[in-house]
DNA sequence: TTTTCCCCTTGATAGAGGTCAAGCTCTTTT
DNA sequence: AAAAGAGCTTGACCTCTATCAAGGGGAAAA
């Protein structure tokens, strides 16, 4: 099986490359195995990399001056995470970036990607159109967040993805839905 | 003055466009005055446009069934604005857009851009740095959302955006926040 | 197999912030 | 000038959820 056909359809459903094109996308991928309980990013180091994640999963955090866990994003099969914010500004990482699995990433370096977006119209177009709409997603989040209580987050988490429900920690949950694992706990408890 | 002065200044700051495509953007761009308590957009229509304020201010913000605002955005001059989903999927809107201010927007249809995106690849650039840096700033607010207080969101917002927080009403900010008028009105009474 | 660790659950308590209600000021409308 | 409306403040009360603490189950490690 090959570990690129993900990314290519994922492109493919935005825009049509050509071989060459491909080719070159390809050219600048960087395949990289992590185990569970592994960290691509870490805060203090620049975020060079946009990953894809091909199998596995991952989520990124931010820890807090009390210690605690606050989860940015829990990634599956074919997401994208980093620290955007380092990625695009070259500064140290705030969050953290963790394997919840043994997981197959691709890598692409922040000088690649804009080498490749400004040579290559497509592509340029495939990156518009995704943080376009991974942008009107965050804006929904940020709605949820601010306008609906922790029970109807979660329930609407589950119904929104719930195979990644069942499959991260229910902590790691908690974390991105902004509850406390001992709420969350009694959540599900409810009748 | 030149109601086009702003947002091609904030286009030169990622991308250099020759004459010829800045005439070919701003040919499409149709300029809009709106009355303060005016609405842009509205639940049920389709968010046609993507809108930049030249003048003025404008709140996006949702309804929820229980009456209560929350709003998604603020935005002042140099901003854009529209309900993202909505524009993006050619659904209805769940948002309204309301003028805060009396105000001047220039106006671009979604089929406008995608096409002139399609054929100028410095504008496509834009586009794509431009929504690439909005989404970094929104995973920022999710996380201000769901690990700090009320109060200390309250002041970090003041800290970023003081010319916004003296501008707009109260109730506004406290619903961008997720705060109630009450709330927030107690918070900035303390000592 | 036994031990250890990780994660989830449950109970008790306290505090932050929401809700309801009333009143006040300042602006806009009539 | 009077009336109405919009926005802010303050008080009383209550609810939701965070926190602290203890215990249990199951998987991984020894």
């Amino acid at each position: 099986m090959d570990k690129y056909k993900g990314i290519l359809d994922n492109i493919a459903r935005y825009v049509k490359l050509s071989d060459d094109e491909i080719e070159q996308f390809i050219s600048k991928l960087k395949t990289t195995r992590i185990k569970k309980r592994q960290f691509v990013i870490q805060p203090g180091f620049i975020s060079d990399y946009r990953n894809y994640i091909v199998e596995g999963a991952v989520r990124v955090f931010y820890l807090d001056e009390l210690g605690k866990e606050h989860t940015v994003s829990i990634g599956i099969e074919d997401w994208y995470f980093t620290d955007f914010y380092s990625y695009l500004n070259r500064s140290p990482a705030e969050y953290f970036a963790e394997a919840l699995e043994d997981s197959l990433i691709l890598q692409m370096r922040y000088d690649d990607v804009e080498e490749l977006c400004a040579r290559i119209h497509p592509l340029c177009q495939y990156f518009r159109l995704y943080s376009e709409r991974a942008l009107s997603y965050s804006l929904k989040r940020t709605i949820s967040n601010i306008s609906k209580t922790s029970e109807e987050r979660y329930w609407e988490y589950v119904n929104k993805y719930p195979q990644i429900a069942n499959r991260v920690p229910q902590y790691v949950l908690a974390s991105y839905l902004g509850i406390s694992p001992e709420s969350l706990s009694r959540i599900r408890s409810r009748p």
